[in-house]
DNA sequence: GTGTTGGTTAAGTGTCCGCTTGAGTATCGC
DNA sequence: GCGATACTCAAGCGGACACTTAACCAACAC
């Protein structure tokens, strides 16, 4: 889980503007592939390219009952790429609070060059 | 916040491995142009063209003094990845949740066929 | 059977994009 | 001043990728 290939494959996938629509439509329930492709100005074909990708990155999951073929989201794909960013993000704003309480710190220093320190040191 | 342009630049630039490592070190501290481009095979100037990426973004703020331009990691842009990406999946898992409910419902409804419907409506 | 719908597959094309090279500029150390 | 460092900019190249067309196949309607 948090596997670097996958990771890369979801957010190419990701990457596409129409496989972000594609996606936000997908949001709203199960669709045909057609009707996947209904808004889209280009052909089923092309559809059918961005398709693949989406479903070989995990973020979407497709079962062909008959002749037709009815795409989904696959929530665990998004939740990939959601945790991957919140991990930077989450790495980045700790490392900013620490470095905030360390110049609050020195500069109370400065207003109080003699070295009895009374207050509590924060982490 | 979250309009659809910054979403196409951030995600467009996430969609690059290069850039994504470049993330995953920035996320452990601001660092120089030089110092960020050092594990990476390739020149510097392709390094810097990936960080103008970044910047244009919106996920990587840098600021140059004197020659050295120190970049750092730029919160919000990732937020609003993580923003989209949630809306997305929450949308789809809350559609799911309101199915279940719905089909143990009329499961429940073949177990009681007498038209005497006792519990509230959900939804 | 025929026709239509829904999708699949393959081959080809244009374009964007990652990268290189090379030449240039500004700042620092001395 | 001089040389080194830390980028910056521009032009060009090659490959990946989004897209097209066209032929094909399978399931349904009749």
């Amino acid at each position: 889980m948090l596997n670097p290939q996958r990771v890369d494959a979801v957010f190419h996938a990701l990457g596409d503007p129409t496989r972000r629509a594609m996606l936000a439509r997908l949001s709203r329930g199960p669709i045909s592939v057609t009707e996947l492709a209904e808004p889209f100005p280009m052909s089923l074909a092309a559809v059918v390219q961005h398709l693949q990708v989406l479903e070989e990155s995990g973020v979407v999951r497709t079962e062909k009952v008959g002749r037709v073929r009815t795409c989904s989201i696959a929530p665990e794909g998004l939740r990939l790429a959601e945790q991957w960013l919140n991990e930077r993000r989450t790495l980045w704003e700790r490392r900013l609070d620490r470095l905030g309480a360390l110049l609050a710190e020195e500069e109370d220093e400065e207003d109080e060059p003699t070295p009895s320190r009374k207050r509590k040191k924060s982490r």
